[in-house]
DNA sequence: AAACCTTTCAACCGCTATGGG
DNA sequence: GCCCATAGCGGTTGAAAGGTT
């Protein structure tokens, strides 16, 4: 893209180095040095390699370009899915999402995402909005998934929308509950902006905000006051459906945590899948969560190393804690 | 053929997190 | 606890390539 000669001298950071684009010749010092010699700091490796450029340049081209296990060439179709899926949960949150494919970079998955996919939700988005706007309730109201968008969704179908409850009545000690309740929350996005409520991005195409909230998680820790929170995905097109993730204890002193989102979301699908296999009560509703809460719907014992040894095989979602 | 526009993506920038002194 | 160096991250920039008029 730019020429390697079209490069200038900067101070701020890095003195008198060169800046731009990258020589072949400079690949070739940096590769050898790499391969031969990795070891200490970026500046010493900028240093000791020859190189007219800071360590922090020299990271870069190495981890974006020059790493051997790098994966060259077009995303593949699963690839995109992923990306897509992954985007879904954890928003841009390109490190964690480059974690989970393999030889392909945070920066290369950024502009995939900003050039390529993005675009082509946003046309989605609009098609679907025209398709749908005469019907003004129905374009308000939750999306639905679309299986042609790979987690993204489209506003047709959004009465099936399902709830996921799992439930504990066997009393899990504190500890565990926190811990439960840890592993729960932090497998979905947007959970550590704490208990202010903070606009992250539109929720469908003129329809307001999204708002992320996660009100007394501490207090709820602490106290066993109940937590909430509502998660929006970020965004300049549509949007996911919102998810819901609370946490209660109930007449019994039981932790609950209940998450809703598409029924036919594979993620809470497993979830489900697991925790049955674990004797762990669930409940799925279409209609609402309201009285779950004071329900005992299934007890069991809670064997958490068990499920999370099976839960952290996940291909998207990142359990440790 | 040339001018203009759009897309792509390598590289930079600014910021935060972390660790050592 | 403070300061500094370094690593790492996400947003942004801008030049080249490709497409369109």
């Amino acid at each position: 893209m730019r020429k390697p000669e079209a490069f200038s001298t900067i101070n701020k950071n890095c003195g008198k180095l060169r800046k731009g684009l990258w020589s072949p010749e400079e690949d070739d010092k940096l590769m050898n040095y790499m391969l031969n010699n990795a070891q200490g700091c970026w500046s010493d490796v900028a240093r000791n390699a020859g190189l007219q450029r800071c360590g922090k340049s020299c990271r870069l081209r190495w981890i974006n370009y020059l790493r051997p296990d790098l994966k060259r060439g077009a995303f593949s179709p699963q690839e995109e899915e992923l990306i897509i899926h992954l985007h879904s949960l954890l928003g841009n949150r390109w490190s964690q999402i480059a974690a989970s494919l393999p030889g392909r970079t945070d920066n290369e998955i950024k502009n995939f995402w900003n050039s390529t996919i993005k675009k082509r939700l946003k046309n989605m988005s609009s098609t679907t909005t025209t398709s749908t706007s005469t019907n003004a309730s129905e374009s308000s109201s939750e999306p639905s998934k679309d299986p042609n968008m790979g987690g993204f969704v489209s506003t047709q179908h959004h009465h099936q929308h399902a709830r996921f409850v799992p439930i504990f009545a066997s009393s899990p000690s504190p500890s565990m509950q926190t811990t439960v309740f840890n592993t729960m929350l932090e497998s979905l996005p947007m959970l550590e902006h704490g208990p202010t409520m903070q606009p992250i991005g539109e929720y469908f195409e003129g329809t307001g905000p999204c708002f992320s909230q996660i009100d007394n998680k501490d207090s709820y820790l602490e106290n066993g006051v109940v937590g909430s929170v509502n998660i929006g995905l970020e965004g300049d097109m549509f949007v996911p459906p919102l998810e819901n993730v609370s946490a209660s204890v109930n007449n019994h002193n039981n932790l609950s945590i209940t998450c809703n989102r598409e029924t036919n979301n594979s993620y809470f699908d497993d979830i489900s899948t697991i925790l049955n296999n674990y004797n762990v009560g669930i409940a799925e509703n279409k209609a609402g969560v309201e009285n779950l809460f004071q329900e005992e719907l299934a007890t069991g014992e809670w064997d958490f190393g068990e499920f999370m040894k099976d839960i952290s095989s996940f291909p998207f979602v990142d359990f440790s804690f």
